[in-house]
DNA sequence: CTGTTAGCGCCTTCAC
DNA sequence: GTGAAGGCGCTAACAG
């Protein structure tokens, strides 16, 4: 053993072994309780014996071993990301701001993609269970692994928790989301502004708790322009391309089509407009169209679209940030709601007078 | 200490406290070892053992802890995954390929987006030091954290490493790539069996290991069907938007127009197209118009596009499965490469006599 | 087949 | 201000 010590002091070093915290103590001349107090709190640790330890770790190239600093302190320092589509573009961005905010942070972040799947799911709850992680950030509209309740009724698996985009009703958790009812409303207005008096409404699925504000906003926005609220204007959809088609189709057939269509999500409006397109409807010069959520392609579809754009980046980072106040002992926010921002860009346009008269005269 | 041996072992099931091997064990009446081997190897352990101690676990809800697991196994069942932009839309049909390979493997991921800042990137040589990760797949195009050199040459990071999409030249890892210039001679041979003879083509950022391959592809496309190549023909892009809409005004300007523009970017191919739409150019009427990528959106722009499909999925699983290989032991291949698929849509179409005409006559 | 023993690398009292 | 010692929860030797 004390044989060993001076050939292990320098193999160790330069060794395809990482470093530990001994082989700083050792080259560093101190105990490892200083090399970590020089590294946890520097100022309780003299001068000399700090600078010793300083070049110590600088040449071996030590680096506290993660998994035996979470052994010890409970803490991994990992989050967790629980989404129902990684593939889905709308979460990217999110995900972008919650990992710069996280890193900042010094914590890592964890994906886990959802699909669907509830096998998937429950491994999750044995995930945070295992303690690999300190608290999650939920994206998918719903709690996970509050299933387990085997006999003595174990903890509801009690780490942080923070809900994004999808408020989660009875959960007792910071939630981040946008205000999608206001968002609706300025865009209705917009729409009136520009003079449509006819404004159709393409739906989310229902029961969806966005469709539920967004279509409030919907009835706001009408009601503040003076416009009554029509219920044949209304057209079912689920934020799909296929819904927007299938909606476009309808204001082709349909009489008394209206002179503007809100389409509550931009890949709606993008199908819609394509339908209308090949029915030799123009947009905007024949029917406005416009959407909601602002996706990348919204910019270069053909025309533009006009749309509410979601913060997507901050709703991560205040996400994150709340989860990190959370995971600090501070405390975080209930609810916290970021505002939208209305997009003009040239889907939307004055009706035409002809427009405006046929409509006058069905309805 | 054995005064609370009773208390402890009911206490323990039901507190707040997760459970630990102990607590299993002194349940099943076992040794923890016992514990330890019914999980990892059942069939080292007698039918009794295994049936109480399946039971002593579901009674505690025992998940074995991963930071003690970790630091006695020195594996950490982490994979990181390193990209240059988290918001790209292009990369998140490839993690979720590399989530779902990962997760049935039993290995979580670890994401860092690099953003272009080389402070993030230092950071990440210190987190796989820190032994947080078994390993990683890089879609970076570079390696890191070979800046480490400090006296006694302290090895290079040896953790396992993939790469995928932008293959590394020098490095020695498994790489995971699509068969770029294959793809590209594709694209142009189906262009020319539509009767064209004038292929225009955007490239990507000069010296690009991507763009190097197309434009091999494109001339190799070229010489199979018997067409010379013409530098003139050649208009310099880098895969963006903005680049696109300025080819499309090279286009416009140029004389000796091409009667198709083979983009090597799908994002690039949309500019274009809009900046000849606006010119009055009709796609595919008036020219036709190819990207490379298959993006989401391809299919939905206007009109819908012939693209270079790749199988972005499949690049993630590929990647993912050569990772685990190298992490149990076996063996990677060196090279993989994915074929791509010819999508044929309606932004491309047989050129006018006419065009045909006048290019001939301005040849 | 099973239990005992000895750490993995770190942090944190507890003494000095 | 510093060192010695114990233990976080688990698994891998080694005996039986």
């Amino acid at each position: 053993m004390d044989g060993g010590g001076r050939r292990s002091r320098s193999e160790r070093a330069a060794g395809s072994r990482a470093a530990t915290i001994q082989d700083v103590a050792r080259l560093a001349e101190v105990s490892t309780a200083t090399v970590s107090r020089a590294l946890a709190t520097p100022q309780r640790v003299s001068p000399e014996a700090r600078a010793r330890v300083a070049e110590a770790i600088a040449k071996t190239g030590y680096v506290p071993n993660t998994a035996a600093r979470s052994l010890r302190s409970q803490k991994t320092h990992m989050v967790l990301v629980v989404l129902p589509d990684l593939a889905n573009t709308f979460f990217s961005k999110i995900l972008r701001g919650i990992e710069e905010t996280l890193f900042e942070a010094g914590y890592g972040m964890i994906i886990s993609d959802l699909d669907g799947s509830p096998e998937k799911e429950a491994h999750l709850s044995a995930f945070t269970a295992a303690g690999r992680v300190d608290g999650a950030i939920l994206l998918n509209g719903h709690l996970f692994g509050q299933n387990r309740d085997e006999e003595g009724g174990s903890a509801p698996l009690s780490i942080p928790l923070v809900a994004i985009c999808e408020a989660i009703p009875d959960a007792r958790i910071p939630q981040v989301e946008i205000d999608n009812r206001v968002g609706a409303a300025g865009m209705i207005r917009h729409l009136a502004s520009l003079g449509h008096r006819r404004i159709g409404y393409v739906s989310g699925p229902r029961g969806n708790i966005l469709e539920r504000e967004r279509f409030q906003g919907y009835r706001d926005g009408l009601a503040a322009a003076g416009l009554a609220f029509d219920p044949d204007l209304v057209i079912p959809g689920d934020y799909t391309l296929e819904a927007g088609v299938a909606a476009g189709e309808a204001v082709v057939r349909g009489a008394n089509r209206p002179t503007a269509l809100f389409c509550t999500s931009d890949v709606m409006a993008i199908g819609a407009i394509r339908t209308l397109a090949s029915a030799g409807l123009r947009v905007p010069e024949d029917i406005s169209v416009v959407g909601f959520d602002d996706i990348e392609f919204a910019a270069v579809a053909e025309p533009p679209l006009t749309t509410v754009h979601q913060p997507r980046r901050e709703l991560g980072q205040a996400g994150a940030t709340a989860l990190i106040d959370l995971l600090q002992g501070r405390k975080a926010p209930d609810r916290i709601r970021l505002k939208t921002d209305l997009v003009v860009r040239s889907s939307a346009a004055a009706p035409r007078r002809t427009m405006l008269k046929s409509a006058g005269l069905n309805a």
